[in-house]
DNA sequence: GCGACTTTGTTCCTGCGTTCACAAGCGGCT
DNA sequence: AGCCGCTTGTGAACGCAGGAACAAAGTCGC
């Protein structure tokens, strides 16, 4: 651990001058990652705030602001150094380092998301796979060997896994994620469509699928509500809405 | 309920008590609606609004200001019949009809997704596949057989997809979502982590994957800061933040 | 039948997040 | 070298969402 001046910044708190990060604000920095690497791929090194921001699909005043709290790496009149402004995300959203996965449920989907090149490209190499099933156990999925979900938390302490991806079905999520939290895993991404129950220091976040569809439903209905095209939302007594 | 001088007295429904749902408890309802379901299936008819607060993971009171948007389908010092919550948030988020999806894309994830049971469960049928690849077209998935992209506009028409979902690589995202738009689908759910272009009656809702990593990466080196592993977090420049 | 208890529905308030707008700063041009 | 125009960074206002608290309302016990 290269620590500088220990003195200085002895309660680490000071260490941090991005105090406040809006969670909201977080998830569009990913974005702005996401772009700007692509950008620097076809070799530009500035962009306006203007440009960026357009490319992100958000207004240019919440992009400045959201980079504010990365620091202060733009340059006035011209824009922002592209390669720069990358690695100052990065250091911020902590991708300086490594977060090594864990895929748990090798169904359908597990088997997708065991192979989803996007994760190991953007630092976050799967090193561990679990199921229940007996007959997956050993079978190398994206050429990693499956492993028991009881040797999930010893596996996951060995290999230091940070993030858990739980693709089970509901029943098995929640013993699945305890045997996570054993093994020290304090980060899980959920895709079963169920509230995990988890101590304070553990991460959730879920990915509900079906959720993600009803509320796309919901715009639907809601612009197509008097255009003529019929009654899709109907009053409430009558029977049932037949299209 | 009290009868507002705004003019119609409140049927509930039919004179667009929805006027204004906030985007934050639609997403929220469809969570309260698959715990309502799920409840239903073990039999509980009645349940309280701190019961299924506690399940879905809110605050009770946010709880029960979500459901006022739906009406007010509670009975004081009982709770809410279960039966009946669940028919009203359906119908909210217009779920009383079928969407029928198509999936765009025929890798591992669009794989997936096509055999994925929470969408038919949830009445989201999956009535199309489309990829580019030859090898795949006629070749069924899921018990449907995949077309090529470029009858997406005609199929579909034809088959009345309501929504869309695009699983292909980064290149073809926003050519299928046009020819998805050409088709009369108004309602896209992009797996492609690229933010689409699209005319302003439609919606788009993206789920980036890495990004939901990079959250986490982001919480897990705050909440680690200083716990001995290495530098999680180096110090930025000599002069940071000047204000 | 009546009182007490339970739970809803709503109102108010606080805090956060987003947007507007503008001053400060920097490069390019003459 | 100095001015001009462009872009950043930020202070202030606005709107919205979330939480606490309370009154209305309906049920259960006696």
């Amino acid at each position: 651990m290269t620590v500088h001046e220990h003195g200085r910044y002895s309660t680490g708190v000071e260490d941090l001058p991005y105090r406040s990060v809006p969670e909201a604000a977080v998830g569009r920095l990913a974005v702005y990652l996401r772009v700007l690497t692509s950008m620097i791929e076809q070799g530009v090194t500035t962009m306006s705030s203007e440009v960026l921001a357009g490319a992100a699909g958000v207004n240019s005043a919440t992009l400045r602001k959201d980079l504010s709290y990365v620091g202060s790496y733009g340059t006035r009149g011209v824009g922002y150094d592209t390669a720069r402004l990358v690695e100052h995300i990065e250091r911020l959203l902590g991708l300086t380092r490594h977060h090594s996965i864990a895929v748990v449920g090798i169904g359908n989907l597990g088997h997708a998301l065991a192979n989803y090149p996007g994760f190991p490209d953007r630092g976050f190499p799967v090193t561990a796979l679990f199921d229940l099933d007996e007959d997956l156990i050993g079978v190398p999925v994206g050429g990693l060997p499956v492993d028991h979900v009881d040797s999930i938390p010893a596996i996951c302490a060995e290999r230091e896994v940070t993030i858990g991806v739980i693709c089970t079905p509901v029943p098995a999520a929640q013993g699945v994620c305890e045997l996570l939290v054993a093994g020290g895993v304090r980060c899980i991404l959920n895709f079963a469509p169920i509230v995990l129950q988890v101590p304070d220091d553990v991460e959730v976040r879920r990915v509900d699928l079906a959720v993600e569809l009803q509320i796309l439903s919901f715009h639907q209905v809601r612009r197509c509500n008097g255009n003529g095209v019929g009654p899709v939302v109907e009053p409430i007594d009558p029977i049932a809405v037949s299209r």
